[in-house]
RNA sequence: GGGUGUAUAGCUCAGCGGGAGAGCACUACCUUGACAUGGUAGGGGUCACAGGUUCAAUCCCUGUUACACCCA
């Protein structure tokens, strides 16, 4: 017997187990029989705990996965970790100075040794949370991005892009983060908008008493200004061009040059040139070929060390080791007191900011490693354009050529300790030797120098997106040549949020494309981000996140999976908050329920029922939904369509099966025929088994469990089932069943209604007349006579034999009219009002029609099955017209 | 400043060139032998606004407004 109520936490833990034991997330590149399906897991930071975000990209994965798994596909769903750079070196840095040990005290290989020591004690939490949403991942091919095999097909991919000119270094300006003292690409910066000051300064020119205003939102960088620019048709200033500036503060002679990128509109429309500290002055003093002066440390602080001697004035040396806002604060006193400050305007500023730490970002002149990423990019933008790659949905192909064609050097060094160690020696003299181990830079140092020589390692490690980007083959074994990589490879669907395009999806494509000559999946699916119920984004600090393992605990993984992919639209974000969850567990509870009362029925599954012998309307009718939720389904699937698929098994299983199949069924269970009651349980059985069967992708576990308490087959085998086929359901001749059935429905609802709006008390049992009906009709009321008068509390149903009783409610079916002797009961007023409403309805709809009907050029350019299917509801609606009128004239 | 998306019932969202839909919420009634996490019935919408195309527009096109996001 079922328990009265399904117990997620009950089942949750074993069921998985059992699945996770036999073997059944396991891929094998061996069974040749069957076609693989492979998606890589986007891999979750080693330090991350399971959010909402994970829920919802894994939800919809496993639920691709399970579905394509029944449809008898070998597939691959390849799990692992992410190495997570700076948040990983930040949470053990914090674990160490906890117990009062300093990172640089200890050293790099103490340091990382530490951090391996970390991952083995807590490393594992996320994958452990991914099991409690039931993910059915490939746990024994677990990879993690700093393993062995992954590490050498980073190293590999680094010495191959170096020696074909596609890894260099170079020293330009780079995002520089003041805190964590390394680089960041472009991608990891954020402008953010905030209150600011823009100056205006005097700056005098050389044997003149003339001065020229420069506007500045930076007035500290001025110690590093190697020019001023104005716009070459400027009249204003195009008299000064050539004439040179005395720099205030370190009387630094400088040139007034003309260049396009001062705006005439902005500012006073001469701005102070500093190519070392900012990346439109690095251009503009690049093509004026200004030396570049550094002012700031790797700490963001004054250093004067580049300044030349007669430049470093008393108050210059005061600023040197003042952190940059301390030193704003300097000049701009300063400047005051030489009266030379012009004004100060309020300013709302535009500032880079570290996305992750939030330092305020500070472009800094330094060598690093760079990818020529442009160049990479033309196969993968090339992928997309033939429509190899498919984004779904596509309105993010544009969002990805954007960005793609407009793509800057990807820097990939990291001034970090954790990470992969850039596979690059240095020589006593600084020359370059990149290779795959220290003994061939050795020999190529050999080479080089023609004598051994003393090798330093590049301290640097790369970017952790450098390795994720390999994720789909490295995974695989690349570089070796493995039968996973050539049956796994290209994967058929990436998916993932739309947030991260940029930084994984577009570099998988390139280094795919590059490395192994083709695409690395077929399909991208971005789904939207969860929010909070008011749509805000969930986070930490506003703690308005929902814990999807406490979700669990409270709901059962089922019902958090089922909410996930009923609100998964195309293209939208979610909202999400507990009460969804809630809401949708009642349709878990709903199927748990539908499921006991087919056990109290008897309702067992009979190996040897064939379709082919089932005789009643009720049953062929409903292995036709069935047919029809199937197909509905699939299709769903086939086209990422969550929020459908999820809606197709919703209405099957609760409009069709449980409101309608199951009512009906009562009364055909308690029929003395017992051949109808068998067959009604041997189809209850079979339906039930395949809407089980339908249902799992998404709710894994009270499908599961629902499965081997009915004997559909063993403990744990419902995923391993095979997914249904709509056919053998729809050859069931299932056409006149649907006309009685839909008659039936009909004839029960309509009745319910009139009831309803005559205030008739359910308890009350009434008569049912049928006027015109025909001999169809009369014969589906007669067989239907049980379970109409048990759903639609009648307790007669006849032809109306002379006149019309007096005090009737009255509706149409189809060609009959159905009247209910009411006396007593009817309220005649009320009856009329209802019944000239009605009347309204249809004549507001004749009007329309009739007008459309007449209209030639509607007749004339009207696609014909439109017209005739209006001439129809003509037809139907003057008929409905005459009954209600009839109806009308009874009372008068 | 450039780009993308969204605007449909009180809320959250589907939908579609030809009769406005779902879930939840709401109202009324019902503890009928699976389920009150339930059942039955009902109310509720100028499909953001303005033009255009069309026999026909919530849907296609243009513009406007509002909101969200991305890039600079």
């Amino acid at each position: 017997m079922l328990e009265k109520k399904f117990n997620p936490s009950a089942v949750e833990n074993d069921l998985y187990h059992l699945w996770e034991e036999s073997g059944f997330f396991s891929a094998n590149p061996e069974q040749k029989d069957k076609k693989p399906f492979a998606i890589m897991i986007p891999p979750p930071n080693v330090t991350g705990t399971l959010h909402m975000g994970h829920a919802l990209t894994m939800t919809l994965q496993d639920t691709l996965i399970r579905w394509r798994r029944m449809q008898g596909y070998d597939v691959l769903w390849q799990p692992g970790t992410d190495h997570a750079g700076i948040s990983t070196q930040l949470v053990v840095d914090r674990k160490l100075s906890e117990k009062g040990i300093d990172r640089k005290s200890i050293g790099r290989d103490k340091f990382i040794k530490h951090v391996w020591e970390w991952k083995a004690e807590s490393g594992g939490e996320i994958t452990k949370q991914l099991r409690r949403l039931g993910a059915s991942l490939d746990w024994k091919r677990e990879r993690f991005t700093m393993d062995e095999g992954l590490s050498e097909a980073v190293k590999k991919v680094f010495v191959t892009l170096y020696r074909e000119g596609l890894i260099y270094q170079d020293k330009r300006l780079v995002n520089w983060d003041p805190v964590f003292r390394s680089a960041v690409s472009d991608l990891e910066v954020e402008s953010k908008e905030v209150n600011g000051h823009l100056w205006y300064i005097h700056y005098p020119i050389e044997n003149s008493d003339q001065i020229i205003t420069i506007a500045t939102t930076r007035p500290e960088t001025m110690l590093g200004d190697v020019a001023v620019a104005v716009h070459p048709e400027n009249a204003k200033y195009k008299h000064l061009v050539g004439k040179n500036i005395v720099l205030p503060l370190t009387g630094r002679l400088i040139p007034i040059i003309a260049d396009e990128y001062s705006d005439p509109e902005k500012g006073t429309g001469a701005v102070k040139i500093t190519p070392a500290h900012d990346f439109n002055d690095f251009e503009v003093g690049r093509r004026h070929d200004l030396k570049l002066i550094t002012i700031l440390d790797e700490s963001a602080a004054i250093d004067i060390s580049e300044l030349s001697e007669n430049e470093k004035t008393e108050f210059v040396l005061s600023l040197a080791g003042l952190p940059r806002d301390k030193a704003r604060k300097q000049i701009i006193a300063e400047l005051e007191r030489l009266e030379i400050l012009e004004k100060a305007e309020l300013h709302r500023n535009q500032v880079p900011h570290a996305e992750r730490g939030g330092a305020i970002i500070e472009p800094r002149l330094t060598t690093q490693w760079y990818c020529d990423a442009p160049t990479l990019a033309k196969p993968a933008i090339e992928a997309v354009q033939t429509g190899k790659i498919k984004f779904v949905p596509k309105q993010w192909e544009n969002t990805y050529f954007a960005w793609m064609r407009d793509l800057q050097p990807w820097c990939i060094s990291r001034q970090l300790w954790w990470g992969h160690q850039i596979p690059a020696w240095y020589g006593p003299d600084n020359h370059v030797f990149v290779a795959y181990d220290e003994n061939e830079a050795k020999e190529q140092a050999f080479k080089h120098y023609g004598k051994e020589e003393i090798l330093r390692r590049d301290e640097d490690v790369l970017d952790t997106w450098f390795s994720s980007a390999l994720w789909p083959f490295s995974t695989l074994g690349w570089p070796n040549d493995t039968a996973e990589l050539s049956r796994y490879y290209p994967g058929n669907v990436l998916i993932t949020g739309f947030d991260i395009i940029f930084f994984w999806v577009a570099r998988m494509m390139m280094m795919g494309t590059h490395f192994m000559k083709d695409i690395p999946f077929e399909t991208v699916y971005l789904h939207g981000l969860v929010r909070d119920e008011k749509g805000q984004k969930m986070s930490k600090t506003k703690g308005n996140g929902i814990d999807p393992l406490e979700v669990i605990d409270e709901f059962g993984a089922d019902a958090m999976r089922f909410t996930v992919c009923a609100l998964t639209g195309p293209g939208r974000d979610i909202k999400l908050g507990k009460k969804r969850i809630e809401e949708y567990r009642s349709f878990i509870t709903k199927i748990w329920n539908a499921a006991r009362f087919c056990e109290m029925n008897e309702v067992k599954y009979d190996p040897s029922f064939s379709t082919n012998d089932v005789k009643l309307s009720l049953n062929r009718w409903i292995l036709g939904e069935l047919s029809q939720a199937i197909t509905d389904a699939t299709s769903a699937l086939e086209a990422f369509r969550y929020d459908e698929y999820a809606s197709v098994c919703y209405h099957f299983t609760w409009d069709k099966f449980c409101d309608w199949f199951l009512e009906f069924a009562k009364a055909a269970f308690q029929n003395e025929d017992q051949t109808i009651v068998k067959e009604t349980r041997a189809v209850a059985a079979l339906v039930l088994k395949t809407l089980l069967q339908i249902l799992h992708p998404v709710v894994p576990f009270v499908t599961e469990t629902l499965w081997h308490e009915f004997n559909f087959g063993q403990k744990g085998t419902l995923m391993v089932s095979s997914w249904p086929d709509a056919t053998p359901f729809a050859t069931v001749k299932t056409k006149e069943s649907s006309e009685e059935i839909d008659w039936v429905v009909r004839f029960i609802s309509d009745i319910r209604t009139l009831r309803a709006e005559m205030n008739v008390p359910p308890a009350k049992f009434i008569s049912a007349y049928l006027k015109d009906a025909n001999i169809n009709t009369l014969h589906y009321a007669t067989i239907w006579g049980d379970a109409i008068k048990r759903m639609a509390r009648v307790d007669s149903i006849e032809p109306l034999q002379g006149d019309l009783p007096k005090d009737s409610a009255q509706t149409i079916v189809n060609e009959a009219t159905v009247i209910l002797p009411l006396a007593g009961i009817i309220d005649i007023d009320a009856e009329k009002v209802r019944l000239n409403k009605e009347l309204d309805k249809i004549a507001d709809e004749l009007t329309k029609l009739n007008t459309k009907l007449s209209n030639e050029n509607f007749i004339q350019k009207a696609r014909p099955e439109i017209i005739e299917e209006s001439r129809e509801r003509l037809t139907q609606l003057t008929h409905d017209k005459e009954r209600v009128e009839l109806a009308l004239k009874h009372f008068k």
